[in-house]
DNA sequence: ATGCCGCCTTGATCTCAATCAATCAATGGC
DNA sequence: GCCATTGATTGATTGAGATCAAGGCGGCAT
């Protein structure tokens, strides 16, 4: 696990309420900041978990790679999102950072002892809430069409990082193929598509503004 | 929610551990008795969720279906699992006996009042446990081909019922091509191949003789 | 500016799994 | 026993997305 900048420990405790978690449900993380740049790995598959990490800036990608290189991300993380914890003490998935991205890093232990009912009232729900993500998420990958993933892949984005019509994507096509299950190649052509018929409008490919989001919002079948 | 038979309330707290769940940390479930009968529903995606099932004997699916039918099932519980437990107070996904079933029913409020510090711990071991084969099971869907789904479907079949070679599947080919992302032919075509190299054996659709365990989990990249 | 490099887009072709269509096997009712 | 029904298998064909292969564009360093 490499790590860029170890900043002087500080509190961290404010973060955008996600929607499927009221704010009163939020893991506070009280730890030193970890600034880690663009690729840079967080951790890494089959490393001891025994810290857990709160994103502040940035994004991060989980994700699991089977002996012949093929990835499959299995998550985003955006600012507010916590990862790193894991049933047994080791990680089960890579992490790393999409962009230049400030983490707030705790030991795992900091969660509460497991005696805390409030602390572990909100680790619950964050799991429950990832669990049913993932579910999710594999309706799309098992289900959907080409179309259908990047439409419900758009219209997540824009609801997870706000911003309504404009939206700044933090990853690269690479990184929305292995998340969506497709090929870089794919994404780009359903990309032109959409704008084609006039869903959205590319400037620069990072940056989307959806013009006509109920029609993208129909095609999440 | 319709169901064939209640039965007197009786404690129920024996099941077999499971691989990723060591005893200590099974849940453990005291309520009625539920007899289910084949593609019967437990649960109804959308329903108010405030019961908890285990599985005594029998299988259940849990699945999403989208708006013109097609149906992801996202995992299958077999005896000793626990479902049916949500963050929301709704159902996200319909649960169904794959054939004569029989679960233990509590009210959610059974599990401790997630003041009960060990009752807390091993819900918490619960949900990332579904967590990770959420996980393993999107990877699967995402970047694997028909051969690797099924190679890792019967393997994982036989782990978790076990009876290591000789596996007894209580699910039809569409439930495994819906759990696969697959359709029923791509499902049986794999299964007559794989018969044909000799790696297993059919006898009747829903028994499978495992030949050659090494070469099958060497499929499973 | 200029040229290089990495990422994205676009086009042509191929392939694996889906679809369409019978056939077969097991089960149950009469 | 015999036929109807349901689920599984097998075959032929199609099609969506992968793969192979050029270009294009933008950012960055020289």
């Amino acid at each position: 696990m490499q790590m860029s900048t170890i900043q002087v420990p500080r509190a961290l405790c404010q973060a955008p309420p996600t929607a499927t978690m009221p704010e009163a449900d939020d893991i506070r993380l009280l730890g030193a900041t970890l600034h880690v740049s663009r690729d840079q790995e967080v951790f890494g598959e089959g490393e001891p978990a025994d810290q857990v990490y709160k994103v502040v800036r940035g994004a991060v990608r989980g994700f699991r790679v089977l002996s012949d290189g093929r990835r499959q991300i299995c998550d985003f993380y955006l600012p507010g999102d916590v990862f790193g914890i894991e049933p047994s003490g080791e990680h089960r998935t890579t992490a790393e950072a999409l962009t230049d991205t400030v983490l707030v890093v705790a030991r795992r232990s900091a969660l509460g002892d497991e005696a805390d009912a409030t602390a572990a009232r909100r680790l619950l729900h964050h799991f429950m809430a990832a669990l049913q993500r993932s579910q999710d998420h594999a309706v799309t990958l098992g289900r959907r069409s080409a179309g259908e993933r990047v439409a419900n892949f758009l219209v997540d984005m824009a609801e997870r990082i706000g911003g309504d019509d404009l939206l700044e994507l933090p990853m690269s096509r690479q990184d929305i193929a292995d998340y969506l299950g497709l090929t870089i190649e794919t994404v780009s052509r359903t990309l032109t598509q959409f704008q084609v018929s006039g869903l959205i409008k590319l400037a620069g490919c990072r940056s989307v503004h959806i013009r006509r989001p109920r029609a993208l919002a129909d095609l999440c079948i």
